[in-house]
DNA sequence: CTTAACTCGTATATTCCCGTACGAGATAAA
DNA sequence: TTTATCTCGTACGGGAATATACGAGTTAAG
């Protein structure tokens, strides 16, 4: 149901087009105008090519962060996500923490290239799934229930958007990385002990 | 020693300047790639008005980010930052935090159009500022230590910066924004009582 | 009042990027 | 082999934004 629409496509073309998504999903995230020229370089074909699957910068955008999100969502779908909600929050950013990441630095890429009603519907149902998980944690008193839930979502956001951008800079590396955006976004979610 | 140039300038001269540096302020932490004309317009002036005080666009990014980091340093100046480090960062937090949120958001209107050299020049004595004032609740043993002070610095910066972002967005009212950011940063920073 | 500084519009050059048109050559599929 | 698809270069047009050039009108400062 993706993108069975074939009158028939060749197989390179399905070829160019996964590495032309893939160079977007990178290129976009590192750097929100990544120019076209960019991504098709990335993606090692020419402009042109580029131009022959997607007609416009939307379409690709759009491309680019359906794929991210439709990651995500099979990485979800994967993850335990019942049981003790703090567990399972460990569980699900250990395995999709740059997923997610990526995720919202693509959002911030498709504000004012997409409608935001797309871009809104495009990236509800994964919220949605954190935002129950954190939601489920707040009833069973394991998350903080001081703050507005959006609030707390967008934070895990921007942890994990800027623990992949000091990454980046070298500031963190691929080893500490995890284990740090981890403990941040525990320590923001988890319920204090003793709060009057 | 700031602007002392002087090969006299006139007063309303002065006055536009002021008005520009200020538009540009609000306009790039808004919108990080504002146009000249918005900014123009925002001051109340024209766009060739603008072009007389400044010669190029990263003239004006480089004044925009100074005018809001000298704010920022003569807040801190104001802020007492000794006793407990805790109290001094709720102090700090309360009297600038919309301060730091602009100037991260400068800082990211910044890249790209300043040399990072530059750029790391101007910010470096600000986060210094805030750098010495984690350290130190770190030895006291009020702050965390499990994690890079680099990257705490960074989560701060993230944290006020996306307070202000769900400001604009409506996600956070002008009431319970500054509470919301400080209750956060405080729970990314203190340190956890019962740490194995 | 006189001067120099300032304001600011119009016009223009330049640059960058998007998107289209055209077409020749390469290649997968039948 | 035949055919439709795909690749991709060159070239062009349009739009937006930066920046310069010129100049006429306005205003602060001596």
């Amino acid at each position: 149901m993706v993108s069975q629409t074939r009158p028939r496509r060749r197989a390179d073309a399905e070829r160019s087009i996964a590495r032309i998504v893939a160079a977007a999903r990178t290129c976009l995230s590192e750097h929100p105008d990544a120019t076209i020229e960019a991504i098709a370089a990335e993606a090692g074909v020419g402009r042109m090519t580029l131009y022959g699957h997607f007609k416009t910068r939307a379409d690709l955008v759009e491309a680019a962060l359906s794929a991210a999100l439709e990651a995500g969502e099979a990485t979800l779908a994967t993850v335990d996500l019942s049981g003790d909600p703090g567990a399972a929050l460990d569980r699900l950013l250990a395995s999709s923490w740059s997923l997610v990441a990526e995720s919202a630095a693509l959002l911030e890429a498709a504000q004012g290239v997409l409608p935001s009603g797309r871009l809104r519907e495009l990236h509800a149902e994964p919220a949605k799934r954190v935002e129950d998980l954190l939601r489920r944690g707040q009833r069973d008193g394991v998350f903080r229930s001081d703050l507005p839930l959006p609030w707390l979502v967008s934070v895990v956001q921007y942890v994990l958007h800027g623990a992949a951008e000091q990454l980046r800079a070298g500031n963190l590396t691929e080893e500490n990385v995890a284990e740090v955006a981890v403990a941040t976004v525990r320590s923001v979610l988890d319920q204090p002990p003793a709060e009057s």
